[in-house]
Order: C-alpha cells, then sequence, then structure tokens
DNA sequence: GCTACCACACTACCATACAAGTATGGTAGG
DNA sequence: CCTACCATACTTGTATGGTAGTGTGGTAGC
C-alpha cells in the first residue's frame, strides 16, 4: 500500500530550491548576482547535481538566467513583466472578489477575519516581512474560497517578479495602514456581498503595489532591465 | 563580445523537453503512461541527465507526476485545472480584445488577417494539428498586439491541460466552422472597434473549449482523476 | 489453499568525472 | 604604449556509477 505519511524528509533539491527561491523574493541574493552550480553546491552542502536541477526550475520561472558555458545570474527586475502581473492579478482578483461577493464559505470567511487580526499585529510590531506574507496569505484565501486555488498559483509565477518590486518598495516606503483598511473593506465587502464595491476598492488595491514604479528604477537602477537588452 | 549569432544547436536537455511536451500535448503519450528516465534516454539516445532535467520541468509544469523511488508518470487531465484555465482566458482575453478594440498596430491586424486565411485552408485541407496551432497562434496574436504577451506566457501554463481535453475532443467532434467564424468576428470587432461585440463573442468563444467535458469524462474515464486522489 | 516472508528487478536520487565553451590576465612582438 | 595571442581558471552540459526506497513474484511454512 501507499506509504501516505508524507512525513517523509524533503529531498535535497527541493530544500535548495526553497533557499535560493526565498533569498531572491528577498532580495538577499540581489537581481543581477552571478550563481554557480559549483559555490552553491559548497554553501549548501550538497552535490551539483540537485543544484543544477533547482537552477533549471527558477530559470522556467524566470528569476534566473542561465547563460551556457558563462553563467548563472539572478534575473534583473523587468519592468514589462511587473506591470503585467499587475493586470493579470486586476482582471482575475476583480472577477474572483465578484465570485465572493456572491457565495463565500464561512470557514474561509473567519480566516480572512483571523488573517486581518495578525496583520494588525505586525503592523504594530512594524514587521513587514510577516506582513508581507499575511498579505500573501490573504488573497490566497479569497481564491482558495472560490474555488481557484489553481488560479492563484498560476498567477504566482507573474507575481514572484511584482513581490520583487513591492519588496524594493518596502525598505523605503510605508503604507501599511492603507494596505490594511483596503483589505478590511474588501472583507466587509465580501461579507455584505457588495460585489461592485469589494471589486473597486481591489482594483485600487492592486495599483499600490506598482505605484512609484518609476521611482523605484531611477533610485535602484542597477536592479532593472534598461534598455533593448536585459543581460547583466 | 556576446556570440549573439543565436545560430548555437539546441541542448540535448532542450530537445529532449519540446519532444516529450509535444508527445503529452499529442496525447502520443497518454495520460497515465508511465515513463523512465532510463528507458526515454535509451529512446532519445542521450544520457539521464537531460532527460532527468527534462523531467523536473514537466513537473513543474503539472505534465508529469515524479513519485520518489516509484516512478515518473504523465499526469492525469484534472477538470479543476481544465476549468480555472477556462476561467483564467475568459477574464483575461475579455480584457484583452477590449485594449484591442481600443489600439490595435497594424502589423499585427494583418497578422490576424493572414491567420485567418491560414485557417481556411486547414478546415479545406481537413488538417486538424494544424488548424490547432492557428488557433493558438491567433490569440497569441491578439495578447502581443497589446503588449501583454508575458500575460499570454503565463496563461500557456495553464492552457496545457486545458489543450489536452480539447485535443481529446478534436478526435470525434468537429466544430471547425463555428470556431473560425467566431474567429473572423473578432477580428472584425476589433477592427471596428466594437469592445462590447468583440468581449461577448470571445466569452462564448472560450466556452466552446469545455463543453462536453462531462462527456469526455464518461468516454475516456482512464484520462481523468477520478475521485478524491489522482494518482494512478 | 492461504498467508507471511524474502530475493530481485525496478525506480528516482545524488555524487562524481569528463567534455566543451568562455572570460581573463599575462606576455611576446610590434 | 598598444595589440594579438595563448595558457589557465573558470563556467555549464553531459555521462555514468552507486545508493536507497518500492513493487512484485515466487516460495517456505502453516
Amino acid at each position: 500500500m501507499y506509504t501516505n505519511g508524507r512525513a517523509q524528509e524533503p529531498s535535497a533539491r527541493e530544500t535548495v530550491y526553497a533557499k535560493l527561491k526565498e533569498q531572491i523574493l528577498n532580495l538577499e541574493l540581489a537581481p543581477g548576482t552571478a550563481l554557480s552550480e559549483k559555490e552553491s553546491s559548497l554553501v549548501l552542502g550538497v552535490s551539483r547535481t540537485p543544484v543544477r536541477e533547482s537552477f533549471v526550475r527558477l530559470a522556467q520561472e524566470g528569476l534566473v538566467q542561465v547563460l551556457p558555458q558563462r553563467g548563472t545570474f539572478v534575473s534583473l527586475i523587468d519592468p514589462a513583466l511587473v506591470e503585467e502581473a499587475r493586470f493579470m492579478r486586476e482582471h482575475l482578483e476583480r472577477a474572483v472578489v465578484r465570485l465572493a461577493c456572491a457565495h463565500f464559505p464561512d470557514s474561509h470567511l473567519h480566516a480572512l477575519e483571523d488573517n486581518l487580526a495578525l496583520q494588525l499585529k505586525s503592523i504594530e510590531r512594524e514587521d513587514d516581512r510577516r506582513l508581507f506574507e499575511l498579505d500573501e496569505a490573504y488573497h490566497r484565501i479569497l481564491f482558495e474560497g472560490c474555488g481557484k486555488l489553481n488560479t492563484w498559483r498560476a498567477i504566482g509565477q507573474m507575481n514572484v517578479h511584482l513581490n520583487r518590486s513591492r519588496m524594493l518598495r518596502l525598505v523605503a516606503d510605508r503604507h501599511w495602514r492603507h494596505l490594511y483598511e483596503q483589505h478590511e473593506t474588501i472583507f466587509r465587502a465580501v461579507k455584505e456581498g457588495d460585489a461592485d464595491r469589494a471589486e473597486r476598492v481591489m482594483q485600487e488595491h492592486l495599483l499600490l503595489g506598482v505605484r512609484d514604479l518609476a521611482h523605484l528604477m531611477d533610485k535602484y537602477p542597477q536592479y532593472f532591465i534598461s534598455g533593448g537588452d536585459g543581460k547583466p
């Protein structure tokens, strides 16, 4: 029979992949940074094989760029990708909140409520990393409650690029209150079934993520794709 | 300087990946089929490494399922994934045709026109594979003309699941004329800037892809995920 | 006849060795 | 001083061997 315990330790490839991805999204590995199979394998204490396979996965997500016989680099942030990620989220999340206003399970409504409470706590503690995670979880719950979890996962691939620019913005700007208030407003709209209001606030909410993108590109030009090319 | 020739032969990994993906999408490798690094490496005349790395990529796209120490299998078609792919396309393509009606480059308008002509030819020849490709290209041109090519690529990952079910449908049903007429109508609406009409037809058009899904699940139950599980 | 066990064939996972292309710094020649 | 060349130290790409977990068929014991 199956060993459905699900308790097996994760593979080396999985841990390496998760570690690298986290560091890239955190900007600990800044855009443009040179990686190397060998170096990463030494640092992480595994052989080149799982590192290499992680590079393959990250390359497919557009987070790294592999240039044969030359090197592997953390991708620069592509403003077009950021804008299109916003575009996708705008249209899909507007559709999803409308669904949510028509029908949303109580369990997930409570999950949203709990999530909002934790967001407040994180703001008090000024824990921006944690707030970032809660923000992601909040939107995920919305999709999950509408039976559209796979859609959220598909967005995820584009979303990582949007998130890198949002992370860049977090370090300077503080717009936490506004973000929380929008989440709270959307929650109430869903609860009351006010689809028009929910959709409108969601659209504004997602615009917040790309505001001042030009400003960021000015401040951190080395992190962005510049002209026609884009390779370091 | 860069060797920007772009004329280098593709790597073994790339060719293996493309080959396997094509066969899976064509249903030549039917859902549920058992694969193996060793066997594929023998068939394709390469070592296990590029095959393995292709499996990693395909697994990330959800086209194969790797069970450690047990085997690798072509994924069964998940109806939920098919429906959500349609959901994504519905909302994103509606938004895109609206953009197209507001502004669309002449070059891409001509590309659509040429594409439609080729579609007619394919229908005359009853070349369904070719028509399928042209259908994909048609929608791609729409996104490209609106500067949303990355969005189309992001859809692609979900779209492969939708396409497998569409491919399954093609073998029995013939709805070519209807499909063409909708493409043609959308084209004219874009040309005339009639956004409401374009959006409406696009929505109907995408519903066509999942019609009779239940019927297909009845006819080919072994290709679909059945109950709570989904593993072969 | 039925059950428990065990050897074996098979899988994917990981480590390692070799191959081939690329960037770079030093050096010889002008 | 400047340029062309070349050895060398990198890089990723590919092949292969060993390891550990898994399914299966046969067999011994009841």
